[in-house]
Parts: structure tokens; C-alpha cells; sequence
DNA sequence: GCCAACGTTGGC
DNA sequence: GCCAACGTTGGC
């Protein structure tokens, strides 16, 4: 089983909305290396630390499952969606989406600001400069970390 | 709103 | 294949 920390933008996309819905497709991800992880890398049953960006208090707020494993991102044909790409076709699909299942959410997120006070936390790809993936891998022990600190 | 750090595009 | 210009991400 592997361990990923998905960033969203809690304006789009938030735990909350993911609670709501209990589950949902991650979609929108139009960068190739990203894409190659959620097509070739992300199984289901991987466990995911949830990430708000972009927003007040960046932080971690919760846990998901992935429960389906990479397919293509329908969005990408529809040019009314939020991310259409003409360049992908149903016959030739360029973006890839997973499937993830709310587990739960924090009950006090760790704040961007209180990882980087966490010595065990530095080399994570989330603390480092110039990361801007959507989603990567991060080890159990990071999992298990934040898991402990957010509760 | 600013800006650093990338990634992508396109001319050559 | 190089590289300048441009666009995006995301913290601050």
C-alpha cells in the first residue's frame, strides 16, 4: 500500500465537500507528471492525506481512500467543465483521475507553517522549494505523523 | 498583489 | 535541441 498527499484548493474543493459527498472523482489535473502518477502509480486502497492550498491556513485536514484506480478524466471532453482540453478525446485520452472515498477529517489540521516546526517532517516533498505537484508520494511514517497530529 | 520557481510553448 | 517568453502554482 502507498501513502500520497493530494492538494486541492478549498474555494473548489474542500474536505468538507468531500464529506459531504463521501466520495468523489479528482479531477483536473493537467500536468504530465501528476498524470503519470495517477494513471500507473495509484492503487486502490492507498490512503491519502488531504491538503488545502491556496487559502488562509495552508494545511493538512484529513484522510481518503482511493477507491478506484486511474481512468480517464471525462472533464477533459466536456468544454463546459472547469478544465476542458480539446487536445483529449475519448478515443485518445491525455488525463488520467482516481476515485477517493472520505475517511475522515482532522480535528486540528496541521498547518503548512507548524510542519516545517517538525524536524521529522523535512524532507517532505510538500516542505521543499520550488514543489509544485498536485499530488506525490510520502512515506507511512509521514502518513502516520500527520495522522497522529491532526487526530 | 507580489514574486519565486517551475512547466509549457513555439520560433529558430 | 536551444532558449526566451509566457502561464501557472502557491506561499506570503
Amino acid at each position: 500500500m502507498n501513502y500520497w498527499l493530494f492538494k486541492t484548493e478549498p474555494t473548489s474543493f474542500s474536505i468538507d465537500d468531500l464529506k459531504r459527498k463521501k466520495r468523489e472523482h479528482w479531477d483536473g489535473v493537467r500536468n504530465y507528471q501528476a498524470r503519470n502518477l495517477l494513471r500507473d502509480d495509484v492503487k486502490k486502497g492507498d490512503q491519502v492525506i488531504f491538503y488545502h492550498s491556496s487559502c488562509n491556513v495552508p494545511a493538512a485536514v484529513g484522510i481518503a481512500e482511493v477507491v478506484k484506480e486511474g481512468y480517464p478524466d471525462f472533464t477533459a471532453f466536456d468544454k463546459n467543465s472547469e478544465h476542458p482540453d480539446p487536445k483529449s478525446t475519448k478515443e485518445r485520452p491525455i488525463w488520467y483521475m482516481v476515485d477517493i472515498a472520505f475517511k475522515k477529517k482532522f480535528s486540528k489540521p496541521v498547518s503548512l507553517h507548524d510542519m516545517r516546526t517538525i524536524s521529522q517532517l523535512h524532507d517532505m516533498r510538500l516542505l521543499q522549494k520550488g514543489n509544485r505537484l498536485s499530488l506525490f508520494p510520502i512515506s507511512q511514517k509521514h502518513f502516520e505523523l500527520l495522522s497522529e497530529l491532526g487526530a
